[in-house]
DNA sequence: ATGCTCTATTGAACCGGTTCAATTCATCAG
DNA sequence: CTGATGAATTGAACCGGTTCAATAGAGCAT
């Protein structure tokens, strides 16, 4: 390996004339300036990134510690903050956390000994003996906020509008003619599963609609229990139930599609089904799932530049969330007259029923739609797909 | 930040006496030990691990290379990679290249201007451009094989066996009774997709099974062109077309599903469908796909243990596949002595047709594995239609 | 010629560890 | 008492950069 020294005896200069050519060119005069950079050429030489964060103190690395690299939601954060730190030049440490997440607070503090200058937690919440363990020093931290206590007062919490996606899910439905909504949130307690719910009751509130509270059950964003808390909201006379679910992630939707199945009823002719995060594989279930598309990719742009930038000062960030129509959403099917006919009558009352906009759609845009076409609101994605 | 010489000073010891303790304790009198040891508990010592990569030429750490983090190919070997990085406490760099992966060559060279004792190269195929571009210099690589040209002697490469996997899913098929077997291919060209190939005709030339040429086709890996594809294959006269599709990967699969449920064919009832690679979401497929499994954690974990044990030269490791039989498969029906009624006889026949122990399978476990409510009825819902 | 300014360059200290030859000191054999 | 042995410790060089006060030299005014 070719080192500094090399390079300024065989160009004949000093070591800090060297570093200057690296670091500020301008200082050295041309001639000069262009003999080291021969020398650098022709002896491959590369600097040493260790060598000079000892002598700096920085290192333009950044750690970022996930729990689960498996999950879409994970994934997203990782590609969004490796964008960033690589436009900004710098390198990303990602420490794979176990699933408990147990040995986050190792994982920090070895991070900590490459003397990272800045630390991005994007882990499932951490239990609250963790959290106490946790000590950051002077390193900047950027947490992505699953319902952690109230931080260290330097730290910067990103995430996303819950209350904003519930909304979003809720006045769809109501857009489309639906009354009867039903409600199977995520996990009772995290703040992401309150913050939906409240959206969806501030949707229903708004339009006036009255909440019937035997329509909502608390799932834990598994399938299974998607599947089990719709059945039981499904289980019961037509006019009874509800014409739609709002259900709290995109998992429990397709447990939702498989209580709709077992019930006999059909997406969305008999039953609108709406999710939240638009993982990718939404466009294949069948239909195609309407759902609220939740910026994991943008949240790892924006942790990542919130550390590059050194702005991770006590921010509190929300990301804004946005509404994918899909085939799983339709208007109800008008209350038959002739109630005890109603299974064999079925399929023409939902062709009928359809808006023609919404066949349009389905169809128009229902192949091509991607998971990674995620385009925000509020802060746009500059670059490629 | 604490140092040593703040420790050494504090401890009334020398600084090598202090890099002792760290190093190797036996060798400092327990006295002296314990009070270093004590010492650097109250001040919170942590060695830097720059300045020690600085002084031994070594970080403990590597670099690893990947192109598309989404991908659950690539999730599995980060995953994997990392565990054993963990367990030999190094720490990974992970580099995110872009998805043309022109930019390899400059990822590769920041991991080595940060000393990385090794690189696990685990792209996407590289370009021939940029595979030229690319100098590993002392760096030890390994090298996940897409097709790559020969390479470095001293870099070793890693795969999996996909002659192996083509065949087990064709046996697989052949065991169940099938003789008419249709394929799709991914990529042309690239090893992988010509070894799977292989891998399947082998199988059928093995059984005796003559070859239909116009029962092959060529995917790129994609839904969409899996069910191109299957489509076209099976848009044939019953007897005329393949009982059972091995199509190229888990995503193509899914498009042979698309194409089935759109000729109103249902699986395995009527064809047998296998996939490879073993995603996670194909236990959400109606019904679950048998499919090859494709260990890709492992690879990752056999590769980062070549780099780490300093083992790798000039190796060339390639990892068994294995079958996972789900619910997509199935014994074919009897040919039907009234071919010329086929078409509007269909679900009876199929109802008749299909073995006890498929029907048993295919009920009782796809329940709680299911992704898609299929409308069509590939699952039907008795009376409609 | 002298003094002054400005630019280009130098050389050494420094970052925080490791490494190893040299040194100290206690122990023990002769 | 002397010298040898070995264990514990020391102190300085070193890794490859950055930084900055000091210096050299050119250009210009007096």
């Amino acid at each position: 390996m070719t080192t500094i020294r090399e390079v300024a005896r065989e160009a004949g200069v000093s070591v800090g004339t060297v570093s200057n050519v690296l670091n500020d060119p301008a200082i050295v005069s041309p001639e000069t300036c262009e003999r080291v950079l021969r020398v650098m050429h022709e002896r491959n030489y590369r600097p040493s990134a260790i060598a000079r964060s000892l002598a700096t103190g920085r290192t333009r690395s950044f750690g970022l510690v996930v729990s689960n690299i498996f999950n879409p939601f994970t994934a997203g954060i990782v590609q969004g903050a490796g964008e960033i730190a690589r436009e900004a030049g710098c390198s990303l440490l990602i420490a794979c956390a176990e699933d408990d997440c147990q040995d986050v607070p190792q994982q920090v503090q070895a991070l900590q000994q490459h003397w990272v200058d800045g630390i991005f937690l994007a882990t499932q919440p951490l239990p609250e003996s963790v959290w106490r363990e946790l000590r950051f020093g002077r390193t900047p931290v950027v947490i992505m906020d699953r319902d952690q206590p109230p931080a260290e007062e330097h730290a910067s919490i990103i995430g996303f509008d819950w209350f904003m996606a519930g909304r979003q899910a809720a006045r769809h439905l109501i857009g489309l003619g639906h009354r009867r909504i039903g409600f199977v949130g995520g996990i009772p307690g995290r703040s992401s599963s309150v913050q939906r719910e409240k959206g969806f009751r501030r949707a229903l509130a708004g339009a006036g609609i009255h909440l019937d509270e035997s329509w909502q059950r608390d799932g834990d964003y598994s399938t299974d229990s998607g599947r089990r808390c719709a059945e039981d909201l499904l289980d019961q006379p037509r006019d009874r139930r509800p014409t739609a679910l709002v259900m709290g992630n995109d998992m429990m939707a397709l447990g939702a599609y498989e209580a709709a199945e077992l019930l006999g009823l059909s997406v969305p002719r008999d039953l609108s089904i709406t999710g939240i995060d638009d993982n990718y594989f939404v466009t294949h279930m069948a239909p195609p799932l309407t759902t609220v598309h939740v910026p994991t990719r943008e949240l790892g742009r924006e942790g990542m530049r919130m550390l590059v930038s050194g702005a991770a000062g006590a921010q509190r960030v929300s990301l804004p969330t946005r509404l994918v129509t899909r085939q799983s959403t339709a208007a109800p099917s008008p209350e038959p007259a002739w109630r005890d006919q109603s299974t064999s009558i079925h399929s023409v009352s939902a062709e009928l029923s359809v808006p023609a906009d919404a066949v349009a759609r389905s169809q128009g845009n229902g192949r091509k739609e991607r998971m990674t076409s995620n385009r925000t609101g509020a802060v746009t994605v500059p670059g490629k797909e």
